[in-house]
DNA sequence: CTCACTGTTTGACAACTGTACAGCTAGTAC
DNA sequence: GTACTAGCTGTACAGTTGTCAAACAGTGAG
């Protein structure tokens, strides 16, 4: 100790480079703390560095969350695609990877449905993560349309409105990601594979009356005597 | 003006309508302003009393909170289920109600999704939400194991698993709702609808591979020659 | 070496938070 | 008309919070 007079109290990074590390730090808060993390002084601590900082890269605490809002996003669904895109594997295989890369462990891990709530009570009031919420909502949508789409190139599988069933299957994910992170005692991410495996058997069966398009006898000739649907 | 010497500063209630009062505040603020709204001076306000009278009538502002979850949440499940329950309506037209009141205008209100989200980011940290979370999920699904249940009472329905069953329909009505309220322009509630039905349609037709019980010669012979789930 | 640039710190600001408690007062019982 | 009780108020407290101007100090250029 005695030998160094002054060790450098401070280390002077790129703007880009502390950014990134003023996210990766919001991003840890919210994760460990949940709205309790959302503070200036909590993130800087836990970047080790100063709380006026923040301010001074960026012009609110609202747009650091919300270039954190979308670092993450995009992080979980390209890694949710990475594990979905095989290239030997048909449509229902690759659905399937994309189905049990959502209910992995790291993605239902506590944490990071506590940030994702932090996230989604701020697209009421700020329109930078507004913003984020609805480019992020259609690339995952691109995403299984995308999957749903080569689905409906493959032989034996009827015709279905492709923008719906994307809605549909979206929602089954989010809502059983959300069962799941609100009681893991609830059921098995397996179970909850299976269900979303289901759900595109029944659409593979045509047995989903409303995605059909109108004049489909590929498979099923009747589909039933209630789906009177538009 | 001049002729009252002194109005009343205030009006004495009993114990607990004036409970009930700061419950009614208390929901009528996380509506307004999501998580800011969640302030014992604005709740006071807002129910038109001092902030010193929220800390005597419950022990802390998160068990008021927790009171409010539970009376809110109580107070959504028994309008739907009325608006499900009709005495001459099938299995299939209880559901088909109990979706649509799932998606009338009142529910989707944005207020009501920013209220939500303030439980939800209470549970990890408060036993008492916590407490209210898993109670009242558990009716959100006893309901819905009931309509299914009588689903599967009726003639040429399959037997399928109950508790999985309410456990997919429960995720697919939740995550519709949230998709809807994060977003109001992303789909019509008619279409929300439309896919619940979709669903229950599947599971009648037995095209729910993972819901069918192991002996199920019912209605489909060969489910599909990818299901070979346990 | 010295200088200048600029990322970083510091300290202070006003506004807010939940809770505690002493005292006031409304409404009732007598 | 009086007294009492219990609901209610208002203030005080020790914390927070985001933001900002000014001072500081690494770091590379000259």
């Amino acid at each position: 100790m005695t030998h160094k007079p002054h060790a450098p109290k401070f280390h002077r990074a790129t703007p880009t480079v502390r950014r990134e590390a003023l996210i990766e730090a919001t991003l840890e808060c919210l994760r460990q703390h949940g709205h309790d993390g959302l503070s200036a002084r909590r993130i800087a601590a836990e970047a080790g560095v100063s709380a006026g900082l923040i301010t001074h890269h960026f012009p609110s605490i609202s747009a650091l969350v919300a270039a954190a809002y979308e670092t993450l996003a995009m992080r979980l669904l390209t890694s949710i695609q990475q594990h979905a895109i095989e290239l030997d594997a048909g449509p229902r295989e690759r659905l399937r990877r994309f189905f049990e890369a959502s209910f992995a462990p790291a993605l239902l891990e506590p944490g990071l449905f506590s940030t994702w709530l932090v996230f989604w009570s701020m697209i009421a009031h700020d329109t930078a993560v507004r913003a984020v919420q609805d480019r992020t909502y259609v690339a995952y949508r691109d995403a299984l349309e995308s999957l749903l789409g080569q689905l409906r190139a493959s032989k034996g599988v009827p015709a279905f409105k492709l923008r719906p069933a994307g809605i549909a299957l979206a929602a089954l994910l989010d809502g059983l990601w959300i069962e799941a992170s609100l009681n893991a005692e609830a059921f098995r991410p397996a179970e909850a594979v299976a269900l979303c495996e289901d759900w595109v058997h029944a659409l593979c069966y045509g047995a989903l009356p409303s995605l059909l398009v109108q004049r489909s006898e590929s498979r099923i000739r009747r589909v039933a005597s209630s789906a009177g649907h538009d």
